[in-house]
DNA sequence: TCGCTGGTTGAACACGTGTTTAATATTAAA
DNA sequence: TTTAATATTAAACACGTGTTCAACCAGCGA
């Protein structure tokens, strides 16, 4: 009836007879099976099509089983929450050298890859679960705009915070739309899609990509097609999010 | 058994007698109030998330009647996908004015939020439905990369499909991530999100915000504190995802 | 008027879900 | 060895889901 992972009332054993703190037959193993299997699962598919049951299979456990050391659904995602911080945490302080090189290792080890992709998932999700590493992530950036990051210095500007969303905020979405680059670009793994896109993001960063044309030499008109129809993908450009020009 | 969403074996009426071609007793208008409730109840609560009987409920309608329109509940999201396309391409249309502008008038625009929502939950929702999108809003901007876009030019590459990416994915970034950003800028809704970004963001399409420090003068450290503990959000920045400098 | 066709509904079905429960196996302590 | 607590499981429960079905209602043509 007491699952190991229920915070609620921990640590008060009065209502029963006292009996020994240390649980005779700890078998952490198990649970920690569980946990990463969780943490692939929720990664893979998401946190509401990801399934005990399939937790459980993965886990080579019986579903009962899962919801026994954790409690619930929810205290399992919990868990995992923790369990990404810290994989990412400490995987982080053990190479501490400059950030790309932190950054490449994180994208190249696939476990590492995937408590990334767990934490977008998280993100992503409507949530509270995510926003605790929202802010966190901000303040990071923040703080790396303020003192300067991996040898490059930030121009700074009036409105600190609205710069450290925005800037966090773009960090942030090559990641989330992964899958999205994949098919579109034909990388392979999120890896691969980094390496292609980093010299932009760089020159970007930089030198900005933008500069207004000089005088009243009007850029010429976009097309106004209809929508693509389904099953030609490649079509030539058309209209869509984003707005036009005259 | 015949619903009027099943695109499979349309106008094979060969099998059954001659029927006459037109139905006896229209109501298009029931079909259009259910489209309109499963794009909202979609946009809001996600694909996985949003129940056929919460659909029905909101158009005020029996569960029974829904798929029989759409067919199923998947016959129902390719229906609003194509309802969300082409009500973004005619209201992009109507107003073909400076691409600001447009951009303004669909984020203030509720009706309009909704549907960029539902794209946006298409998009980060590892189905195909979203993949179609993509590509079609990658080739607008890199229509954009090579003719201009509202005025200004961008700096050309020599992997255009690359840097289109790029841009692209960092443009649909403060959409994706608008519940956050809302939350940690305290801003009410993606009109004034977007106002609160659009100085830094344009700033950084014009000037980019990096520039490499002179010389050796390295910067200072970042502190490598545990992670944050539930329940108190905002604390000084620490370490995360992204890497360190030395 | 009758009869047909499609719109619409309420109830039911089949199934997958998270969770509970009772029972068994296992292991550390007494 | 006995005992007690935990690990683990199989089965069942309660419920929400997408979907089906039989019936009824409304309008239109003959």
């Amino acid at each position: 009836m007491r699952s190991n992972y229920d915070d609620s009332d921990s640590k008060n054993s009065e209502t029963t007879a006292a009996r020994p703190n240390r649980a005779p037959h700890v078998s952490p193993e198990t649970a920690e099976r569980i946990l990463g299997a969780a943490v692939k699962e929720f990664a893979e598919h998401g946190f509401t099509k990801t399934t005990i049951r399939g937790i459980a299979s993965a886990a080579e456990v019986s579903p009962g089983l899962v919801i026994h050391h954790f409690g619930s659904k929810e205290g399992l995602r919990t868990a995992c929450d923790d369990h990404v911080f810290d994989a990412i945490a400490t995987a982080k302080a053990a190479n501490a050298e400059y950030a790309s090189r932190a950054m490449q290792m994180m994208f190249d080890d696939p476990s590492m890859a995937m408590n990334i992709n767990y934490l977008m998932k998280s993100l992503l999700d409507p949530s509270e679960h995510g926003q605790r590493y929202f802010e966190h992530y901000l303040n990071l950036v923040e703080d790396y705009i303020a003192h300067g990051f991996a040898g490059y210095e930030f121009r700074q500007s009036e409105d600190p915070r609205g710069q450290a969303a925005t800037i966090a905020t773009l960090a942030l979405a090559p990641t989330m739309l992964e899958h999205r680059l994949q098919e579109s670009l034909g990388t392979n793994g999120l890896a691969e899609t980094m390496t292609r896109l980093a010299p932009h993001l760089l020159d970007l960063y930089l030198n900005g990509v933008l500069e207004a044309v000089p005088d009243g030499a009007d850029t010429g008109p976009v097309s106004y097609a209809a929508r693509p129809d389904r099953a030609d993908t490649d079509s030539e450009p058309t209209d869509s999010l984003g707005g036009d020009q005259s």
